[in-house]
DNA sequence: TAACCTACCAAACACTTGTTAGGGAACCCG
DNA sequence: CGGGTTCCCTAACAAGTGTTTGGTAGGTTA
């Protein structure tokens, strides 16, 4: 593994930059499907039950056939979650640089978080299952990167929050910061796209339960009463 | 794999029934042993990145020694998943057949849940981990049925809390569902036994942002601003 | 037509994997 | 002492793994 000879170059290319273009140019958008695919198979089996095999047969093709487009299985994921991550921060840095309120924030950081779902939802539940023991990779070193970005985020907007007294100031912080983290990003497990609720539907109902908790507030246990009455 | 021949017999026994029992008898404590160190190993790397070649090293010994006590890698996550998921349901069958009212039941209920987090934290990443797909396998059959006790013990106190209007009457209880049970296990992931909170104090703190929300309620406003003016 | 490029196949290679077979050291029991 | 049991090691095997190599059908270009 660590002395592959690099090959490929049998054309006689200038000998000085070993760069990791190949000789070859796959179409960028054959390369996106068969991404798509791929993260499929990891997403529903796991990276590492996953045989190259597997994702081959799922694309129509033989094993081989795909280090044509790939130069490995590993840079499989590796695209598959920088993609991700690339498209999920420039929706949050759009959040975040709008000078909103905390608790516009993390309303808006919410929503935001169930369309990437939406739109990523094997990609995340990739993220989810093996960044955890991926990220102890060098060539993974941007997952727990982001990882800290996403801790600063939250964790900015929450304790913005509890100063300016729109949190409850008896929050323990960072045991509120997990669980909102977890609990956006766990739906990835069981959201299936075009079903009956729509991402800004799903998150104004998460929302609704961490904001205000569900166990009925004052007004709404008086309204209830009222109309059970009737 | 499917007909991998059933060996260690050579001693001749009575050839009538083919016990799984093989003719020596390991230790239950070595067993119990070696079954948590191969948990540890499991919940770090994932069942299918943990070689038993590793699993052997973290015990102290070669990987064919593992099989004097288990007939396959198999059956150790058969047995770490089996005896936790018995374990689990003792405590939540206690729960469940106390009588108590919804919102005592969704109370012990998590805290129940985080005493076995406590107990068995290795054998709760695994199973969140992996249960997907290794409840395709018959012999992993019990981890679904477990999963539909889950989901009726839940929706049941739930649905019953909304009936009795102690829970919020537009609450969508599937997502409830899911929400909550989600928020409880995957505190797996980075809960530490012997850290600065126990069991009940997450537990605590996590039924209040549960049941009563980040933001704060009316009281608690009003008493937070008092304290604010002093 | 000839040269070339894209996208795949067929077949293998090197290595890792779970698993097995036989043996042996330490210890207990008679 | 001698037989038996417990627990592990050494050494291998067969299947499966990611990956490479050379080839080639079909299209495009000149």
């Amino acid at each position: 593994m660590p002395n592959s000879t690099r090959n490929r170059a049998s054309t006689g290319n200038s000998a000085k930059n070993s760069e990791k273009k190949t000789t070859v140019t796959p179409s960028p958008e054959r390369r996106r499907e068969l991404l798509s695919t791929a993260a499929e198979v990891f997403a529903a089996q796991g990276y590492n039950a996953t045989t190259v095999r597997r994702i081959a047969d799922e694309a129509g093709m033989l094993a081989g056939s795909l280090y044509y487009h790939f130069d490995s299985k590993e840079s499989m994921v590796d695209e598959i979650l920088s993609t991700f991550l690339n498209e999920l921060w420039a929706g949050y840095d759009e959040v975040l640089g709008a000078g909103l309120g905390p608790r516009d924030t993390v309303e808006a950081l919410v929503t935001e978080s169930f369309r990437e779902i939406d739109r990523h939802r094997a990609a995340v539940a990739i993220y989810q299952k093996e960044s955890k023991h991926l990220s102890t990779q060098p060539r993974f070193r941007y997952l727990t990167e982001s990882q800290g970005r996403f801790e600063r985020a939250w964790l900015g907007a929450l304790e913005r929050g509890v100063a300016e007294g729109v949190f409850r100031a008896d929050l323990d912080i960072r045991l509120a910061y997990r669980f909102l983290r977890d609990t956006v990003w766990v739906a990835a497990s069981w959201y299936r796209p075009g079903g009956r609720h729509s991402p800004e539907e799903i998150a104004r109902q998460y929302l609704s339960m961490v904001l205000d908790g569900i166990t009925p507030r004052e007004e709404q246990t008086r309204r209830d009463r009222t109309q059970r009455e009737t």
